[in-house]
DNA sequence: TTGCAACGATGAAACGTTTCATATTGACAG
DNA sequence: CTGTCAATATGAAACGTTTCATCGTTGCAA
């Protein structure tokens, strides 16, 4: 049996309101009856039980998180950032996987939100149909919208501009991009952004000869092997590609290492995200760097209502490395 | 207000135990009663309260994960396939990070305690003095161990036994060993397995001239290309490398591609664990694989009290890819 | 008719808290 | 001595469930 509140209470001497009081640090109680509920706890071991106290206040200070896939590098830094804000003001992380699957994302958040958490952060699913399992609950969206719910992410049409216009002023006219796929919004603004810095280029400088090539598919390593076999195993592949995610991009480097070409000497790489894996692969990876701890911050702080903010997007900034090169006239 | 049983009770013109025993689709209640409530329950939009619920059965379903970094490819598969599992069941999980400190460890171990989970999966930071904080507990350990909790994890010494076993066996004489940190007991295992295999085949070939290397550090990329370039920037360096981990494995391939040194042909590397990325890195990495979403299945029966192991080593296989080559005799 | 199972439904208790309206006390001013 | 006030402690209610002992009906056998 363990020991409760009550036991507390006869143990000291005291009702059981007191004790409640004296956990909860309130003023109103005498010295003399604060130590000795005080050692009575000691002595007894006694730990308060949580459900009981949920109940009562109606309050979990549980936080859920909804991502596609936790051993994605991306969301496991998302997660690893939100799990250490969320602690340290003493929340907890109910973690599911959706698994980019609408029904797993439905029953996973359905379940997340009967546990009645303080609030639910989530990426969801491209073509997601919960809006209104959501609606109404407390909940700020990542990386991806999704209707009626506010969303906290990158600024990613900026993201794909900066790729865009880094690439150009290192000299680069036959340009490769490489997309994620297009039905997620995140997908199709990163490659507007790129277009359109080259649209701006092209206006610019109408005579310049010029070339642009795009593939797309997952985020992945794989697609990003595939897709930069088929950016770059054809007549004049492009001189540098963009990506829509550093495993993509890490994808593509083995692509052109199995092919011969050489990194950046041949071909220049950006990638997008800047997992921590970019800094580590050789190359180092030129890459647009998503605020990610920035991100994750500020969900927090809409989820806990610190902040009213209805859509936040960030400023993505270019990190420079290695996988980059200007590329002479 | 969000409508409680009792308004589903007084809508529906029952008593509330009634509803309650319509919910449970216990079997004595009558046809009519039972549509009744359901389409009252329909109605009202009724859904049943976890935290009264929780209170009353004293359970909460939840299950608490603690690693040391989700970030980490290993803990993060780990993660995936206990919170499949569990979600499956009808479980979630409270994830925390401990980042291998014992002090973050306690805290969140005990906040976790705190949430009442109806049980505690493991991986205890090395000097880990939490031992009575989880004592008598429903608590599973993993990978590594904790005085008097329950492990299962991989048969370590049997890994590296078979990573020597396999290199010896392709004719390398000159051999390199990248352990993980001494501190942990999974990686002397992992070592001693080694060297046992080693000593094993000396005694058997007396004759045979042969040299081995040893240096240790932490499992991720980072100390991999620092060891890497440890073991490979001398006289006579290994013409074969097993190491503790995949992410050091992949370090170690950077170094060796620095110092102009080809995979598989001038150095065979054999990694450890099988994490995702050592199918996709070029060459594929050859290594030993630890059955995760087995480890994750049986630490998860043992919480749920379908087995009753107190302890469970499981048998690590060996997965040939491309890191390993013959060596010429 | 009586008795008695069988079945369904009821009401209240219990789970462990927190909080709020009271009650008790002592001190102190009038 | 009375009245007031502040300071503390109390007891009970409430949070939303589930369960258990109880009760009321029926139907049926004796």
């Amino acid at each position: 049996m363990t020991v409760t509140i009550k036991d507390v209470a006869k143990a000291a001497g005291v009702a059981v309101g007191t004790v409640s009081r004296v956990l909860a640090k309130n003023k109103t109680v005498s010295e003399e009856i604060r130590t000795r509920v005080e050692e009575v706890i000691q002595q007894l071991g006694y730990t308060p039980n949580s459900l009981g106290r949920n109940l009562r206040l109606n309050r979990t200070d549980l936080i859920g998180l909804v991502i596609p896939d936790i051993t994605n590098p991306f969301f496991a830094e998302l997660a690893k950032h939100v799990e250490m804000m969320a602690s340290a003001e003493g929340y907890s992380v109910l973690l599911a996987n959706s698994h980019d699957d609408p029904a797993a994302e439905q029953q996973q958040v359905q379940t997340l939100l009967g546990r009645l958490p303080s609030g639910l952060i989530l990426v969801p699913v491209s073509e997601s149909r919960i809006g209104d399992l959501v609606s109404g609950t407390n909940t700020v969206t990542v990386d991806r919208p999704l209707k009626g719910q506010t969303l906290v992410g990158v600024d990613n049409r900026r993201g794909g501009y900066l790729a865009a216009d880094y690439l150009l002023s290192l000299g680069h006219r036959r340009l490769g991009y490489m997309g994620g796929p297009q039905i997620l919004d995140v997908a199709r603004e990163r490659y507007e952004g790129f277009i359109s810095r080259i649209e701006e280029f092209q206006q610019q400088h109408p005579s310049r000869s010029f070339a642009i090539q795009t593939v797309d598919g997952n985020f992945d390593y794989r697609a990003g092997e595939e897709l930069g076999n088929r950016l770059l195993r054809q007549q004049h592949p492009p001189t540098a590609i963009a990506t829509a995610s550093d495993q993509q991009a890490i994808g593509l480097m083995r692509a052109a290492a199995d092919i011969g070409l050489s990194i950046p000497d041949d071909l220049s790489i950006v990638g997008f995200d800047d997992i921590p894996l970019a800094s580590l692969v050789l190359p180092r990876l030129t890459t647009i760097r998503q605020p990610l701890a920035e991100i994750a911050r500020i969900a927090l702080d809409a989820i806990l209502k610190r902040s009213s903010a209805t859509e936040c997007k960030l400023e993505p900034v270019l990190v420079e490395r290695s996988s980059t090169r200007a590329w002479p006239a």
